[in-house]
DNA sequence: TCTATATCACCC
DNA sequence: AAACGGGTGATATAGA
């Protein structure tokens, strides 16, 4: 039954805005129109004060990768809008499926699918950079950019109404919708706040980075002779091993297999061959110029929500310190008199399979804690007393397969992940479908109904039709439930903390970063905490609370990763010794 | 010289 | 033929 709109007025809305990496946007223009009174209005920077329209509950907004309209909402001092949609979010929904990756979803394309004529590609790149050149713009210049900007206001209009009859199919399409819409705001938030930095830190990285590449590659390859300069020659890698009479892999295609795996496996015949592992370990991936970082110290860059087909963020991995090497996130430290939480969801993908499928066996493994040893006990892999003291080995192979499961993984490949033998695995793959009955049922339901064609739904309705015919992972569609799940979690969870007034730095999936005051931080775990769990809930179900787990620093503590703060020290006792 | 593809490393 | 889900991105190599 499709549903009637219940606004006064619905303003589609574009502000033109300059980004610059890590620094808050600044407002150029607003151009808005109402599509029920049909009133348009057009505001240039310095002309600003009030919004120029109610944003109470009986009005709608309506906007394109909105989160960049409600970024200059807060710049400009204004509240969140109650109702909004996200025209990006509906679409990339929509057609989550149907393009493959091989088309980006801009307004434009959008458009486009729905036949809009739109203006061409190249004019709007030719406004972008007179935008983005900071001005100051002539008068003529000025009336070209809110010409351009309303333009693109005709065309998201265009868009709204092609949309419309998909956007109120069913109170769930418009419930969804403004669900989503309600995150964008979130994420608004989010980006504001950005992550803090240890700047002097990250500029003393970026200026002995090369000094200390060099002298690490001094130091280890004089023995191999396989870098030129800092670059591995996998020409002279070939040299070197055919020298030494080393056997080496190769890829299907011929060359040499060069990955860690590789490097790790040929390093236990031949010992040798570590030190250079280790090398090509520590060079490998330290990307900080693209780091974006605001004069301010925080780091902000672009959540791009519903980025991928699951409906998670996707931010961009160079600018993101989350999206960094482990190690670099000690450069996360808060400033002096505050304080940062890691707040993630435990094991969250096999709570969300184990209380959508309602199989209660697997739920019980989940809330004993170690989800682990349970499967191991509930297979009878080890006795009832077993613990991860007294059955070390055992759980850590339940502990492969019952990851596994979850990405679809056959017992081959469990076998030669967890250093099984094929036997075992089978046999332990054999036990787990045999144990969580009700969660294969349900995996193999949705499985079979995304090959069939059917369309995958999460709790509040992020959807994906994977496509008949065409080539679909069918352990892709298995995952995705709890994928898909757990991003709408992450956004409920969001959204309740930002309206709450709780400082979100960043999601990071099935985490996130908070701040507050340092003597003030137990206030504001206790509020994530809280707000996760309702999440949660709202997800899975009353009574189905995925349990979370907090990491607290305070400064002048750095935020340290476990896996990293090893490599973190050594390179930072480097540029002691090098004087930076 | 530019672009497409393959491979690898990293994140959850 | 492959057999581990969702991604970004750097780099090397091949081909137009």
């Amino acid at each position: 039954m499709p549903v009637t709109l219940p606004y006064a007025a619905i303003w589609v809305l574009d502000f033109e805005f300059i980004a610059r990496d890590g620094e808050h946007p600044v407002v150029v223009c607003l151009v808005a129109n109402d599509l029920v009174s049909g009133q348009w209005v057009r505001v240039w920077q310095g002309d600003f004060s009030e919004p120029p329209f109610p944003l109470d509950g009986n009005t709608l907004l309506v906007g394109y990768s909105a989160a960049a309209e409600w970024s200059c909402f807060i710049a400009l001092g204004w509240p969140m809008p109650a109702r909004c949609i996200d025209l990006y979010a509906e679409f990339t929904r929509i057609t989550n499926g149907a393009f493959d990756g091989k088309l980006f979803p801009s307004l434009l394309a959008a458009a486009a699918h729905y036949g809009i004529n739109t203006m061409a590609a190249d004019e709007k790149g030719a406004m972008r950079d007179l935008i983005l050149s900071g001005g100051p713009w002539s008068a003529s210049e000025q009336q070209d950019i809110l010409h351009y900007c309303a333009a693109d206001v005709r065309v998201t209009a265009d868009l709204f109404r092609a949309m419309l009859p998909q956007l109120v199919q069913s109170t769930s399409t418009l419930g969804g919708a403004l669900l989503r819409g309600r995150y964008t705001c979130a994420v608004a938030r989010m980006e504001w706040n950005g992550i803090p930095i240890d700047v002097p830190t990250l500029n003393r990285l970026r200026n002995g980075w090369d000094d200390i590449k060099r002298d690490l590659v001094d130091d280890i390859d004089r023995q191999y002779g396989v870098y030129e300069g800092t670059t591995f020659v996998a020409a002279r890698f070939a040299a070197y091993i055919e020298r030494e009479g080393i056997p080496w892999p190769r890829l299907p295609t011929g060359t040499l297999a060069l990955d860690d795996d590789t490097f790790r496996e040929r390093a236990k015949s031949y010992p040798a061959i570590a030190p250079l592992r280790e090398l090509r370990h520590a060079l490998g991936k330290m990307r900080l110029n693209s780091l974006a970082v605001g004069q301010d110290g925080r780091n902000r860059t672009g959540v791009m929500p519903f980025g991928s087909k699951t409906g998670r963020n996707q931010p961009s991995n160079a600018r993101f310190v989350f999206g960094t090497s482990r190690w670099l996130r000690s450069l996360i430290q808060p400033a002096p008199g505050r304080a940062l939480a890691y707040v993630d969801w435990v094991s969250q993908e096999i709570a969300i399979a184990a209380a959508l499928s309602c199989d209660e066996v697997l739920w019980e493994a989940y809330t004993s804690g170690d989800p682990y040893m349970a499967f191991a006990k509930q297979a009878g892999l080890v006795p009832p007393e077993a613990t991860k003291a007294s059955h070390k080995a055992e759980r850590q192979r339940a502990k492969a397969i019952v990851l596994g499961v979850g990405y679809g993984m056959s017992a081959d490949s469990m076998a030669v992940q967890a250093g099984l033998h094929i036997d075992e695995a089978r046999d332990l793959l054999v036990r787990h479908k045999l144990t969580y009955r009700k969660f294969w049922a349900w995996a193999m339901q949705n499985q079979n109904a995304g090959l069939l064609g059917f369309i995958l739904q999460t709790t509040f309705g992020w959807t994906w039709q994977a496509g008949l015919g065409t080539n679909v992972n069918p352990r892709s569609l298995l995952n995705w439930p709890m994928q898909a799940n757990g991003a709408e979690m992450m956004r409920l969870a969001c959204c309740e903390l930002t309206e709450q007034g709780i400082s979100v730095c960043c999601p990071v999936h099935d985490a996130l970063l908070v701040e507050g005051p340092a003597d003030d931080i137990d206030g504001v775990v206790a509020a994530t905490r809280i707000a996760m769990e309702r999440a949660s809930e709202l997800v899975l179900g009353k009574g189905y609370i995925v349990k979370t787990d907090v990491d607290l620093v305070t400064w002048p503590n750095r935020y340290a990763d476990e896996a990293g703060v090893e490599m973190w020290d050594r390179v930072l006792a480097r540029l002691d010794v090098r004087g930076w």
